[in-house]
DNA sequence: CTTGACTATATAGTTACTATATACACTAGG
DNA sequence: CCTAGTGTATATAGTAACTATATAGTCAAG
């Protein structure tokens, strides 16, 4: 290894110990964050096996958003007290952390099922189906909104999904009532909703549906709806049933998935009654 | 809010609901990672409510370190299957790093309950225990070994540690054999070790130990540690034990938390025999 | 018509590396 | 002993993803 006998470790054998480039060792000891117990005339450095505790809690407390500037001052001034101190707080810091990437698996796991299913549909095909009781966490009121108004909703909206974790990964849909879908305006939405399979106590808003609905999809941009709509009420009137009370729809892909508009996919399930 | 009715929010407006400087959106819209469906004639940027669904993504993209660049490339070209096999290889990721950041959160807790127990205790009293049973998982033999295959053996067991997920926050103790504490060789371990909490199934060089023992703490540099053996000899006569199998040697205090090797602190623990 | 809060661009600075260029050191084989 | 190959060092520049600063234009409210 080297002539100082097999005490030390050099540069790039401390380096794969502590699972790093090289150049990371030399950059932590330019700063003064963590240098080898010594140098020799020729300038060559030599980390004993011990500083590898040391640079162990370097690394943790670098991937708990610890800047090496604060590592570095702890580091210059150790102690038990502050040690824990520290502990504390990323301990705090940790379980948050945890949390949020629990959601984030949620949600991922929830567009990877959305996803396959999405694959396995036929767009085209227009369906009879009874679906469950599903809980929803609703908008405010958005009928006859102003788009101003209907812009600080969904902020509103976006904002509760975050601060109340509650963003699923599910799509965030609309849902019209029986009477504007009547007379035609299929965007006067009356609520923004997302589903919540596992909803929490403590939440208001909530509303659970069951029922039978006619499901079809539109591909395409909003503005061509109206078309669908036609094709789901000729479905509607073909199977002897009437206009229940809500109309539900949700993108299938978006903005998200497709670079088009024209290749944007919704589902559109239309709540019906037996006549 | 602006003269373009309400529809669309400006750089601030955005930034706020999602979260990030307006800088980031400057720079994103730079990029051309994530730019405003329209910019007005004073180059004023207008984004659409509907765009925070592209930033979320973007947003849990990065945050599983894919680069600005990648997930760039993959908006320029998205489909429903790139999309599918993107969250496919991100859900394998991200199910590691909850696994990570759950060591980080058992270790952060050991090290605390350690840091705890450390500040109540007295440096200065002997005391005679029965410890319980505890799992081990020891290293290679060291007995008599240069300190050149000592590097190479303390390197392996850590590597250990790490791959095998062993490294539980307890401190990496060692372990000397009757034989040659009686010798005064108090340096010459046989074993390193760190104690397993919760065991995992399938790993070898597990050892288990339990019986009396005779408690103290070494305060200073391990050169100085014969004394404090000799302190602790004394009190094995006067309580008229005898010698055991085993010593174990763990850091209380070592460099992570004291900037001088006098301040260190060891907690030897002497297997004892009744005579 | 001015004030204050917003918007924009351009440029420089930051953090924590990472790569490159150049030169010196050490070890093993012929 | 020389040489090739691998290691070490320093110095410098480049990188990603912001972040801050300076300067200037815009706009609505009083």
């Amino acid at each position: 290894m080297n002539k100082k006998n097999g005490k030390y470790l050099s540069t790039g054998e401390f380096a794969k110990l502590c699972k790093v480039n090289k150049q990371t060792l030399f950059y932590y000891d330019q700063i003064g964050l963590l240098s080898p117990i010594l140098k020799n005339e020729k300038g060559y450095r030599y980390y004993s096996i011990r500083q590898i505790e040391l640079f162990f809690v370097i690394d943790l407390l670098k991937d708990l958003d610890m800047s090496l500037n604060d590592i570095r001052q702890y580091m210059q001034n150790k102690s038990p007290e502050s040690y824990l101190s520290i502990m504390y707080q990323k301990k705090e810091e940790i379980v948050k952390k945890r949390q949020e990437i629990e959601m984030k698996e949620k949600f991922i796991e929830a567009q990877i099922a959305l996803m396959e299913e999405a694959s396995h549909l036929d767009f085209h095909q227009v369906t009879l189906e009874q679906l469950p009781e599903a809980t929803l966490y609703l908008s405010r009121n958005i009928e006859n909104i102003t788009e101003e108004e209907f812009v600080e909703v969904v902020s509103d909206f976006i904002n509760e999904l975050n601060v109340s974790h509650l963003d699923t990964g599910y799509p965030i849909g609309v849902i019209t009532k029986r009477e504007q879908v009547l007379k035609g305006e299929f965007t006067n939405y009356s609520y923004l909703y997302i589903e919540q399979p596992n909803p929490k106590e403590g939440h208001p808003y909530f509303q659970t549906v069951k029922g039978d609905f006619i499901i079809g999809y539109h591909i395409g941009d909003e503005k061509t709806i109206h078309n669908t709509y036609k094709r789901l009420f000729l479905e509607i009137e073909r199977l002897y049933l009437s206009l229940g009370d809500y109309v539900f729809e949700e993108y299938i892909y978006d903005s998200v998935v497709k670079n088009h508009k024209e290749h944007y996919v919704t589902k559109i399930m239309i709540q019906v009654d037996q006549k």
